[in-house]
DNA sequence: ATGACATAGCCCCTATGA
């Protein structure tokens, strides 16, 4: 089963390259982020016209997250329990073709350390931890992937020295993305790609628009998929796909994917 | 230090992103 997500910055704006993207990438489950639309306007019908069923939690100009699946889709929770920004539309989860609970996530930015959008960003990642917490018991195979808008390691930055001490490079970030993955959560690109002391250039899956950062490959490794240890049990493979970033007017995101071996199961 | 790009909404400027 192959799993993508990816931040589109706008489903409008990129439904053209979603469609391509899928035809040639051919993903069972895709998780979205930054829809910038309301519920009631996604595209239901033409996605389903590709094949692919949708659980979505849409709000206007900003956020917005969804998960297209090929199997089908149960049990769809929206949000999480004492969410500190529960007006903003950045958690769903589903279970998919009765065997694996997927969420899509988008964490807030937090803009800078100075600024109120900042502590709660941190407040965000420990409220998304106790959720997280409570389906890795239940005991069905989770897996979470988005846009947690956090570099976990100097190495998930071409060039780390410029983002040092600030978002999304703190010491309070990383703190709080390694208590979530202390519940046992792996992650999946770097199962593939480990830390080591050369960056790798093919792990990263953000490029800022500006300055041809992209052609510099001057990028950040912010988008993970996280695994629980019953749904680490069954990964095969994963990694990034950077051809949508070279499309015409891009998303600054590309996807990034991996692959469970459900027969195992 | 600043601005560089892009998106949506409302409307030609602001908020947001990372």
């Amino acid at each position: 089963m192959k799993i993508a997500t990816w931040n589109v910055n706008s489903i409008r704006s990129r439904f053209d390259h979603l469609v391509k993207w899928l035809h040639q990438f051919q993903p069972d489950v895709v998780l979205l982020q930054e829809l910038k639309l309301m519920s009631e306007l996604f595209p239901h019908e033409q996605l389903l016209d590709e094949g692919y069923q949708a659980a979505v939690l849409g709000q206007k100009t900003y956020n917005g997250v969804a998960i297209l699946s090929k199997h089908r889709i149960e049990d769809i929770t929206y949000g999480f329990e004492n969410n500190p920004l529960p007006e903003e539309a950045r958690y769903i989860d589903a279970l998919i073709d009765g065997s694996v609970r997927i969420a899509s996530v988008y964490v807030p930015n937090g803009q800078n350390t100075e600024s109120p959008k900042y502590p709660n960003k941190l407040k965000f990642i420990d409220a998304l931890r106790a959720a997280v917490q409570i389906r890795i018991y239940e005991n069905t195979p989770y897996i979470i992937g988005g846009d947690f808008n956090i570099a976990p390691h100097d190495l998930d930055a071409t060039n780390p020295d410029r983002w040092k001490g600030d978002v999304p490079f703190t010491a309070a970030e990383r703190q709080g993305y390694n208590q979530l993955m202390h519940l046992g959560l792996h992650d999946a690109v770097r199962i593939k790609h480990p830390y080591t002391s050369q960056s790798a250039p093919d792990v990263m899956s953000w490029w800022d628009y500006r300055g041809g950062s992209f052609e510099k490959n001057d990028g950040l490794r912010i988008d993970h998929i996280l695994m629980c240890p019953l749904a680490t049990d069954m990964w095969t493979d994963a990694g990034t796909d950077r051809t949508p970033r070279t499309w015409e007017k891009p998303s600054d995101h590309t996807p990034v994917w991996c692959d469970l071996n459900m027969t195992q199961y």
